[in-house]
DNA sequence: GGATTTCCTAACGCCTTCTTAACACCGTTC
DNA sequence: GAACGGTGTTAAGAAGGCGTTAGGAAATCC
């Protein structure tokens, strides 16, 4: 529930302030990013993309009314105003200008996290991009943990899939024995090199057109085994 | 700007925040509904499908945190809520519980109106997706949290039901052992991994055609649990 | 307060998966 | 060409996960 590494923008130019917002942010595992300027908040949120933004509306270069709606000319990443500035028509003001929510200082670190969830809650909706991997006739949906082979699906175990998905995450790659058999069966002993030899041959069957001559699940002999990214 | 008649509906019991509110909202053009429970306030946005609401927490026949629960096993509608109970730990309940914005007595006519055109920003956004999930011989409707089969209905027990539609909204996906116990029995401790093989046993024999060779309630081995979405 | 539904728990047998061993194969080296 | 290290292949036993059933506890309904 506390967010897998989402990335925040903070715009804010007091020092106590960041302090304060990059130990709440990072403590509850998220990825970090600050800016002390509007300038430098709206250049840094064109380069990285945040997936949500705290912005302080006193800025010592522009107004933070400007920034978001700068920022909204061309993205929706939401937006939580912070701000010192308490009177209604502040808060409308920002509101109107495309701020999704408005915080007024001081705040709680729970209330700024849970908001912070909330905005979340309303940007993934749209960025809900699966993380899908197309070689040849395989298509690897690892968000569903399925792959389909012609469109047809094909099971794998546990560590048949582990195995293939570590290949995967490595493209093209030269993968060691070494760090196969950490990244599969887990860092802890007992872990034998035949092992690779015997899921190889298994993912060989249920993968390649012919195993006993791979296309794709390369042996890279002395080394380790690569997932081939040609062709 | 102001909104061109887009539906509100208001759950609240005070009276006079009643006529408060109404006023507010009929002056600035919004097309309006009120209920004064929790359960006629559910009744309402499933039969009227508004484009926000405005919930009071304090109402007299259930918790407000457990009507947006309720509402969000369905519906992503916007919710703002508007309590007397300022406390953060309020805040943060009812935000995590799916509310997007929370709103302490008393506040500024203004400030609420700002906040619910953000609000119908965020609602306008989405695509108004039928709260029906539809599969081979299935149909669950999950505003009436109705299951029919070939069009007569399938009674589930309260926890059938919570783990059928926890796989529903992971669709195709393959969820966990760990995230099927927290989403249906709730992160309490004590939940076993034995529960769910009881309980997808049964919902096979109620739902599955071939309970013994199930074609869509299927098994990941040693990983969890999938609705298969083809054919 | 009784009846009914729902939930939890234990037991048992089956089936998938993992591990392990044995052997065949290939290229290189001496 | 025989020996050797590294690799591919297959199969069988072991371990653990899973499906299934049933009975009693708990909650709910009337």
């Amino acid at each position: 529930m506390t967010g897998s590494g989402a990335l925040i923008l903070l715009v804010e130019d007091e020092p106590q302030m960041r302090r304060f917002l990059r130990v709440s942010l990072e403590g509850s595992g998220y990825r970090y990013l600050e800016a002390g300027t509007g300038q430098e908040g709206l250049a840094l949120a064109v380069q990285h993309r945040p997936e949500a933004i705290l912005l302080d509306l006193g800025l010592p270069d522009m107004d933070g009314l400007e920034v978001v709606s700068r920022l909204r000319e061309w993205s929706r990443i939401p937006v939580i105003v912070i701000s010192a500035r308490g009177q209604e028509t502040d808060k409308v003001d920002a509101l109107d200008a495309g701020a999704d929510d408005y915080l007024t200082k001081p705040f709680g670190t729970r209330e700024l996290l849970a908001r912070v969830r909330v905005a979340l809650r309303h940007g993934g909706l749209e960025a809900a991009q699966e993380p899908v991997f197309v070689l040849d006739r395989w298509r690897v949906d690892l968000a569903k943990r399925q792959v389909l082979m012609d469109g047809k699906e094909v099971h794998l175990t546990p560590l048949e899939y582990s195995l293939f998905t570590t290949l995967i995450r490595h493209a093209g790659k030269v993968v060691t024995h070494r760090q196969l058999l950490k990244e599969v069966w887990g860092g802890a002993a007992g872990a034998q090199p035949l092992y690779l030899r015997v899921y190889m041959t298994q993912l060989r069957h249920k993968l390649e057109a012919e195993p006993s001559r791979p296309k794709y699940l390369q042996t890279e002999p002395g080394v380790g085994y690569r997932l081939r990214m040609e062709d």
